[in-house]
DNA sequence: GCCATTTATATTGTGCACCATTTAATTGCT
DNA sequence: AGCAATTAAATGGTGCACAATATAAATGGC
């Protein structure tokens, strides 16, 4: 019998490993999630903002006055963490956390005029990312679309 | 002159914002890695491993006997994140660190049988997160790639 | 109207993730 | 050999992310 090099019954055993780092997904999403934040730090360092902050201005950016619940649906945190975040936001004079008169459960969060002007300088970032990441425009958004899939728990 | 709902021009003008939460591959990217994270944790609570503890031991499964610096060069973590995690892994009886008697800067890392025999626990979780993902399985294998080669800083 | 239940946010504690700095060991230069 | 430069890991501090619990206000029977 000749060997057979090519042969798949012959080739090297290759058990397929299926915890194999190279094959999880978890992983790829894990390690890609944690590089494109620090691609922002970059970007928001001199904002003086954190990536999550970022994220909750986007969401006041695009409709102010606020509860913390709504905030947190949108980016699906609970208020564990945005409680000190909204905080610390607020202390740097970008929002005000103002309790309801109506109900006095709720906190209502609102931009101040300093919150609202910060909006310009973000407004080219995800530009200056998506060159960053280096791969074409059409890849990107087909990968949001994927990944918006699989963030929503539809389970 | 009649109105025209239906054409482009007449159409409410909807001027593409830049910063819409939902237009961010970012965000889409964040919120997907945060809930495969909490589907992980569902399967590794028994284990009494979290997700960061569970991509370390997929790392030392794969080859065993490493140093500090290549299980974080394999993860992307710098030793800040690493040490207190080894240590916990350590604490846990699935690993050992022991000064490299060569070397007295290099730490090893060395799977314990306990450590070695946990493997079999966690098998089969990949399978069963890629269920509970509701993708088909073609989506998530390119997936997996695009994510790939964005994780990689080849800037 | 009273009180159990529900709802909205806050608090506490654990474990990352990362930056900046430190400590200690090794290497390289001369 | 002597010593500055480099390297490997550890340490300390900040800010998420989340679970569990707490607090306080509103709601819904009865």
């Amino acid at each position: 019998m000749t060997p057979e090099p090519d042969a798949p019954e012959n080739a090297k055993p290759k058990p397929f490993d299926p915890l194999a780092l190279d094959h999880q997904l978890c992983f790829a999403l894990y390690a890609a999630a944690n590089r494109v934040i620090r691609l922002y730090r970059d970007q928001l360092e001199p904002l003086g903002l954190t990536y999550p902050q970022y994220l909750t201005l986007l969401v006041l950016w695009e409709r102010d006055d606020r509860l913390v619940g709504e905030v947190g649906e949108a980016l699906s945190l609970d208020s564990g963490t945005l409680t000190p975040l909204l905080k610390r936001l607020e202390a740097a004079g970008h929002v005000v956390r103002t309790r309801d008169a109506a109900d006095e459960r709720r906190v209502r969060i609102t931009l101040t005029p300093q919150g609202r002007a910060l909006r310009a300088q973000a407004v080219d970032i995800p530009t200056r990312i998506a060159c960053e990441m280096g791969l074409p425009l059409g890849t990107l958004v087909q990968l949001k679309q994927t990944l918006a899939s699989l963030a929503t728990d539809q389970d």
